[in-house]
DNA sequence: CGTAGGGCCCTAC
DNA sequence: CGTAGGGCCCTAC
């Protein structure tokens, strides 16, 4: 399996109503420093109804990026109880899943 | 083969 | 708050 293989994998174990960060989600493939990597995979994800690469935000509490649009991404969030205000995530930690 | 460039970022100031 | 620099992996030369 290729790491974006991995990813998407990894990805799958985060469920609604929780979210990760790019960080997180690189430390959990095994990569270090690979934030910028898992952006870039997650930018290509093939399976977008499949894989929900909305739920992975920036370590700040931010959105991030979106490649169908960070509003569609915040709608999605919302959609699934989780609570954006002026662009940040509330409740950051308790939101954050655990890998 | 080697390497430059870029990406939905992170951390420290 | 903003910004600079870093660092990793892939892709296209």
């Amino acid at each position: 399996m290729n790491l974006e293989q991995r990813v998407y994998k990894k990805l799958l174990d985060v469920p609604k109503g929780q979210i990760t960060t790019y960080g997180e989600l690189a430390k959990a493939v095994g990569l270090k420093n690979g934030q910028r990597v898992i952006g870039k995979i997650m930018n290509n994800n093939p399976y977008p109804a499949i894989v929900p690469c909305h739920r992975v935000v920036m370590s700040t509490g931010k959105i991030g990026g979106y490649a169908y649009g960070e509003h569609i991404k915040t709608k999605m969030l919302s959609d699934e109880g989780i609570e954006i205000k002026n662009g940040k995530i509330s409740s950051f930690d308790k939101k954050l899943f655990r890998f």
